[in-house]
RNA sequence: GGCCCGGUGGCGCAAUUGGUUAGCGCAUCAGACUGUCGAUCUGAGGGUUGAGGGUUCGAGUCCCUUCCGGGUCGCCA
């Protein structure tokens, strides 16, 4: 190239007028008008219009948009008038004395502006182009930005960079593992790690004390608006702690995040919510506090009722509770059949309503109980003339899921999330473990490695429902950002956790014994957390699907086609090789071959 | 795998709920224009409606099958 820029095209200014300048860039837009071009020049610091006389540069095709471009000139100051507010560059204009073409272009199958409304299989197909837009630009510099101010945080509190294998054993998370089949050992593959969790612990038991990471986790699951199978998490584990520490650093991070990057103030120390009362008022571990409609248990008063769905909810076991809409009672019917759709798509069998108007009770609820049961239930749910009681009546787990999403429902339908607000909570003192009736056997709830917080019974028992785990969530605005949890140093522990859930000692030390040997040498007490770097970016910045904050993603069919397998079925291998992968994937295989 | 929504010129949408040569905006191409700001004006080209089958005098519109995409449940934190 002839002319190799002097300047960005965010950059020039009033005070730089009079200047011999080159700028390179895309033709952002082109306005000919004869005897006089106007072209908007672009790249990702700015725009910043070049005046060009036809006369002395060839014109043509160096202006369609999109095209790169060189532009040598002089930077002048606009004629009255002439100003445009909305543009930084805005004051002054490039005069150009001549141009050169550097990069040709095809129309585009797009146009390349900020609100874009073409279909997403159609962007990732050319991201290169989708990328240029502002709103993808911004993301990649701000998550950049984000990675930056965690690794100055994180090596200021002393932590400890290690990168840590992508080709290994089994991971022991819930999910699928991705594999690549071995080259040396023909038969055998290694799985790509869902996340570090036991390289990680291991490092703690190496001295490091302090480690953290940037790095990519692999999950074969499903795609979502904030799922990828390949994502990235801030990783970290601190040794001689207890939450309160881990949540300091981690309180310490997101408030520079907030504070340099948005401008925000994040209070010092986070709100915390046990998992019992984040339930109990929300209905879900990841309760949206930015609203109220909080959860209200009303099973005393329905226990007793005529209405065999309430007073049968609660015999079983279960509960009746209700979200009160302050003023509901002027809610359509059709909004009310739209928030039952909800809790049905959550499992509910149905959502049972009451509208309080000043003339009387008015809704199915209404026919079924007695005027007392219902004044009873206003008393206790502290509903008032004019709202509308919401009701779900089951399981408890089907109860809060439905009545968590149809307050999440309402909270958009009414209104009533005040988006300026970012409200970050720690949810603490999950269960240690869950009983899946299916499988007729406890699970680890988050996983297999958390310190307990009481003692674990001598064998499988009901009682074990009752153990809670050091066990914590980081929640902003009702998104799950992170999770994590002191760990179990004690290989006896560890072996008693691994017994409770139905590991046998042969299986645990096939998959873990390398880990479980480590711990048998001088493990320190410790900690830590991994936060989700792709939705903590989405969520700072307000969008509202995973793909846009990153580089290229993952979509359905998938951009690039995949790779012929070069050897035999994977199934076959994993056959031959009798490979313990992770049990969710066997009794999936098991499940598929019936 | 289930459910919901969608597939019409390059892109975004429309077609009075079966009715004559499928419209519009942007983009493209050609022409005009010395102060525009995602310029304006004039004109032109471009689609047979994801694919296959069926109903009908007639299908973008109805039915069946199938493919693709998005969302969601399952799954996964």
């Amino acid at each position: 190239m002839k002319l190799k820029r002097t300047h960005d095209c965010g950059q020039l200014q009033k005070k730089d007028v009079g200047e011999e300048v080159i700028l390179n860039g895309w033709v952002d837009s082109c306005r000919n008008h004869g005897g006089l071009i106007f072209v908007d020049l672009r790249d990702r610091y700015g725009i910043t219009q070049c005046q060009i006389d036809p006369a002395t540069t060839a014109g043509g095709e160096e202006f369609k948009s999109e095209t790169v471009i060189a532009v040598r000139g002089k930077v002048a100051a606009r004629p009255e008038g002439n100003v445009n507010k909305n543009r930084s560059t805005g004051e002054i204009e490039l005069i150009a004395e001549e141009c050169e073409l550097l990069g040709p272009t095809k129309t585009t199958p797009f146009e390349i502006v900020d609100d874009l409304e073409t279909r997403e299989d159609v962007r990732l197909k050319y991201r290169y182009l989708d990328m240029r837009r502002a709103p993808l630009t911004k993301a990649m510099v701000f998550r950049s930005e984000v990675t930056r101010i965690i690794r100055e945080v994180f090596h200021g509190e002393r932590f400890v960079e290690v990168e840590t294998p992508l080709l290994m054993k089994t991971t022991p998370e819930g999910a699928r593992d991705f594999v690549v089949p071995s080259r040396l050992q023909p038969g055998k593959v290694y799985a790509l790690p869902q996340s570090p969790q036991l390289f990680k612990q291991t490092l703690m038991v190496c001295g490091l004390d302090r480690y953290f990471q940037i790095c990519k986790c692999l999950r074969d699951e499903d795609l979502r608006a904030d799922r990828q199978p390949e994502f990235t998490q801030l990783d970290m584990e601190m040794s001689f702690v207890e939450p309160d520490d881990v949540f300091a650093v981690i309180e310490k991070t997101l408030h520079r995040l907030w504070n340099e990057l948005l401008g925000r103030k994040l209070p010092e120390t986070f709100p915390r919510l046990t998992y019992r009362e984040a339930m109990d008022r929300f209905g879900i571990d990841k309760p949206d506090t930015r609203f109220g409609l909080e959860l209200r248990d009303v099973s005393e008063i329905a226990a007793g009722c005529g209405f065999k769905v309430f007073s049968g909810a609660v015999e079983q076991g279960g509960s009746v509770r209700c979200i009160v809409v302050p003023g509901g009672a002027e809610l359509g019917r059709k909004k009310i059949d739209a928030l039952e759709a909800v809790a049905k798509n959550y499992g509910a069998k149905g959502l049972a309503w009451v509208k309080i108007n000043p003339d009387g009770f008015q809704g199915p609820v209404g026919k079924f109980l007695s005027e007392d049961e219902l004044r009873a239930m206003m008393a206790k749910a502290g509903a008032a003339t004019g709202d509308l009681m919401l009701f779900g009546a089951d399981r408890n787990s089907v109860v809060f899921a439905a009545l968590a999403q149809v307050r999440l429902a309402l909270g958009r339908e009414l209104d009533l999330i005040d988006r300026s607000r970012t409200d970050v909570l720690w949810v603490t003192d999950f269960p240690l473990f869950e009983y899946d009736e299916e499988a007729g056997q406890w699970f680890a709830m988050h996983h297999m490695f958390t310190m307990p917080s009481s003692e674990l019974p001598a064998s499988p028992d009901a009682s074990m429902a009752e153990v809670h785990g050091k066990l914590y969530d980081l929640v902003v605005n009702g998104n799950e950002m992170g999770s994590g949890s002191v760990r179990i140093h004690l290989p006896e522990m560890q072996r008693k956790v691994f017994e409770l859930i139905g590991m046998g000692e042969e299986e645990a030390d096939m998959k873990f014994g390398w880990f479980l040997r480590a711990l048998e040498y001088g493990a320190p007490p410790h900690g830590g957390i991994a936060l989700g770097l792709d939705r903590l970016v989405m969520v700072m910045l307000g969008y509202d699907n995973i793909r846009d904050v990153i580089a290229f993603p993952k979509n359905a069919s998938g951009v690039c086609p995949l790779t012929e397998s070069p050897s035999e079925p994977l199934g076959d291998t994993l056959d031959v090789l009798g490979l313990q992968l992770n049990p969710a994937f066997f009794k999936k295989v098991q499940a598929e071959e019936e």
